[in-house]
DNA sequence: GATAAATTAGGTCGGTTGTCCTATTATATT
DNA sequence: AATATAATAGGACAACCGACCTAATTTATC
């Protein structure tokens, strides 16, 4: 792996767990431990850090939802994929929030410029989930749908990073797979 | 009103828009034309801003809380309220988020000693909502629910804050509203 | 009206930030 | 082996931050 991708790497992790503008240059140095120097070599500015950050998330993003899609599940297993990144990651966000949610929070309220790019995370799973949705039966709800299921989830976060509770997670993740349940029985 | 309550007032409002450390002692001062130095004079730290910041937040949504107790209406007529708040905010909301979810997300990225301060906001309305649903005759239930309506809320603030979209709001408050009437039905 | 207290203004300080520069070392190419 | 390119180190910079101090001014009290 290059110098590069370890700083992309350090700075993913203290974007998340510290925030954009709380992480220094220095941070990110020492986390990769090279010089201060080095770093500017690599990237001229921090929101060009930022960027390669917001890039690399969406390909990963993009590849776990095309593997996903490639398993030969049904359109409901996905779905439940989906839901169950909140299990799966709930130790994380217990401490830090959601990482998609938390950067557009962030982003918006420093107005910074690469508040679309981080928001494109967010798009990314929305189409996927309304393709999902649609393949579903639904047809004009498919949206609705998928935009209900990215709330429900943020908020699920939002709290449980604020009362540092995992239990809560794990009761609304069974909510949120009994209202999948409960559709696809009435559409059926 | 005081210089004071002034300051408070600009910094909540500045807190809010655009987060609390990206905020300066400059930026408040500023914005309610005193100087520097003045600012010193009646805050020693910018965490006692914050702290003042957040007990003024706290004693505003007590009375409002308290008002919607004394107003005489149904239990069920008080959580609508409660689920109005996105609606009466919708335009705020859209550009800066919930102010209660944002500024608790920042402070725990921030790893700062007033977060359990800033909590005892999301505490003051889950008790207040707790109270409403075991009036509506929920038991064990009645906190699962209150923590369900909180973080229902908090989703629909962050992704109508990141696609700028209002219209997402209202859908997912009449949402919250069926649902709650279901939940009236099945009970009586 | 004199005195004390409360309030305000403005400057200063050390530390940190993002940015930028140059010198040095390592790697690749011929 | 000589040369060019890539990569690294470390320092310097202007700007900003929170914090602090003192002098001046206003307000209150007697």
């Amino acid at each position: 792996m290059t110098t590069r991708d370890h700083i992309v790497q350090a700075a993913d992790q203290l974007f998340y767990r510290q925030g954009y503008e709380h992480t220094s240059f220095a941070n990110i140095a020492e986390a990769v431990q090279i010089s201060r120097g080095n770093f500017y070599y690599h990237f001229k500015t921090k929101d060009e850090i930022l960027d390669a950050v917001i890039n690399i998330r969406l390909e990963n993003t993009r590849q776990m939802l095309e593997r996903w899609e490639d398993e030969g599940e049904q359109p409901a297993d996905r779905i439940r994929s989906f839901i169950n990144i909140l299990i799966a990651n709930r130790a994380k966000i217990k401490r830090y929030g959601c990482p998609v949610g938390t950067l557009a929070t962030e982003l918006a309220k420093l107005d910074h410029s690469s508040q679309a790019a981080a928001n494109k995370l967010f798009t990314l799973f929305r189409t996927w989930l309304r393709r999902q949705f649609r393949l579903l039966g639904c047809k004009e709800d498919a949206d609705r749908m998928a935009m209900h299921l990215l709330a429900r989830s943020q908020g699920v976060a939002t709290m449980a990073s604020a009362f540092h509770d995992e239990k809560f997670i794990k009761q609304e993740v069974k909510q949120m797979c009994e209202w999948l349940d409960s559709f696809i029985k009435n559409d059926q």
